[in-house]
DNA sequence: ATCTGTTTCGAACATCTGTTCGCTTATTTA
DNA sequence: TAAATAAGCGAACAGATGTTCGAAACAGAT
């Protein structure tokens, strides 16, 4: 065996066990180690294990699965500065909403004071434009798969087309509904054969719902 | 279930993994975990580290030694958290979901060449564990108000609650459906009068649906 | 070519590790 | 009290993992 001296196939040993441990966040076992270098016996990785174990740079646990670790702590280190580099992804557009609660008459519903928190959730999900969060109340709209405790995502406009699910203020409550207009009236159509339909012309329409989304 | 409670005995085995992680470097066994926290029995260990998993604050691989990790306190995940933190004014923590499309019996969900896309959402609406990303195909969900199209986030684990809404393998299909064990039987339930409920002994449990979107 | 040391391979084996099953014991609930 | 649930136990099992052994391939030195 030539000392102090690493052959190829030892630095690529190292490097494996290195890589594994980094992405699997545990150390390997033989037959992990061999896959990753190309060797295509068990025996011939725990060769090579013990070769290093011999030159110092590994140590190894008897008889206990993934006992290999490296003998130089410093690698470790290195291999998560490198995760780090890599880990700069944030992936697609993100937009921070406001989650808000009982909504007053005419007070702008973004105003701080009304604001119980903030999420932040990809576009994809919401969209663009003006948005916020409600939480719903009451099972009105329970035959469009909308029921108490989800959240909708509402996106801030004074009108609305025909069939869409839109968020609108009634009598100072906040109510969801299907937007419908017909002979000249507005009407605000419940998704639940218990309810009738409501007149809604004197409502004023918040937004359209452009998201809906429940946690279990 | 006492959902989101720790029982002593639930922390206990939290903070023995976590500390054997640290003292040995690896992910400890479930005998190594039995004897720390003073059960006599690996069947004991197994039954914590189940319910663990269930509720979210592990994750583990199937037959795989040492394939325990703690849900959240990854010290990976964390650094990337704080990298995050430091680029962007995103409050929160936030996980990278792969969605997956069709699915082939035997494959492993999470193979690489299963994965449509990635969505990056907050851990606060998918919660913790492994998670995955299905659309939903079929009505047969719909008085669960899970309909045609949506999302649902799936928190992987082998076993679940009665009650819970589970994807579930079966025939080589995945389906979605409302997980109930009685008389020795499992049951996979149907949210829609027009379907009969499944007998789904031979089916396999793929996670638990830990959340629910759509976008408008 | 022959020898020698290195490296690889396959197979069998031993041990470790995760999983499943039936049973028991408390505790809680109806 | 009876039934259901939670928690634990031991044993058997299956799969994963480390170990050992003999044989073969390979390269370099003699």
């Amino acid at each position: 065996m030539n000392e102090n001296q690493l052959s190829a196939r030892q630095q690529q040993v190292l490097d494996a066990i290195r890589d594994l441990r980094n992405s699997t966040d545990m150390p390997p076992t033989l037959r992990e180690i061999a896959e990753a270098v190309g060797l295509k016996s068990v025996a011939s990785a725990k060769y090579q294990i013990d070769q290093l174990k011999n030159m110092g740079y590994l140590a190894q646990i008897d008889n206990v699965s993934r006992g290999i670790s490296l003998a130089d702590q410093s690698e470790r280190q290195q291999a998560i500065a490198e995760a780090e580099a890599e880990s700069n992804v944030v992936t697609g557009a993100f937009r921070k909403i406001p989650l808000v609660g009982q909504i007053a008459a005419g007070i702008p519903i973004t105003a701080e004071q009304n604001i119980d928190e903030w999420l932040t959730l990809p576009e994809s999900l919401v969209g663009k434009g003006d948005v916020f969060l409600l939480k719903v109340k009451g099972d009105s709209m329970i035959d469009a798969a909308i029921c108490e405790g989800d959240y909708i995502a509402v996106r801030q406009q004074q009108t609305a087309d025909n069939g869409d699910i839109v968020a609108a203020e009634l009598d100072g409550e906040a109510t969801v509904k299907v937007f419908k207009q017909r002979d000249g009236h507005t009407w605000l159509l419940p998704q639940n054969s218990a309810y009738e339909p409501i007149l809604g012309d004197h409502a004023k329409v918040m937004g359209k719902v452009t998201a809906v989304f429940r946690s279990l």
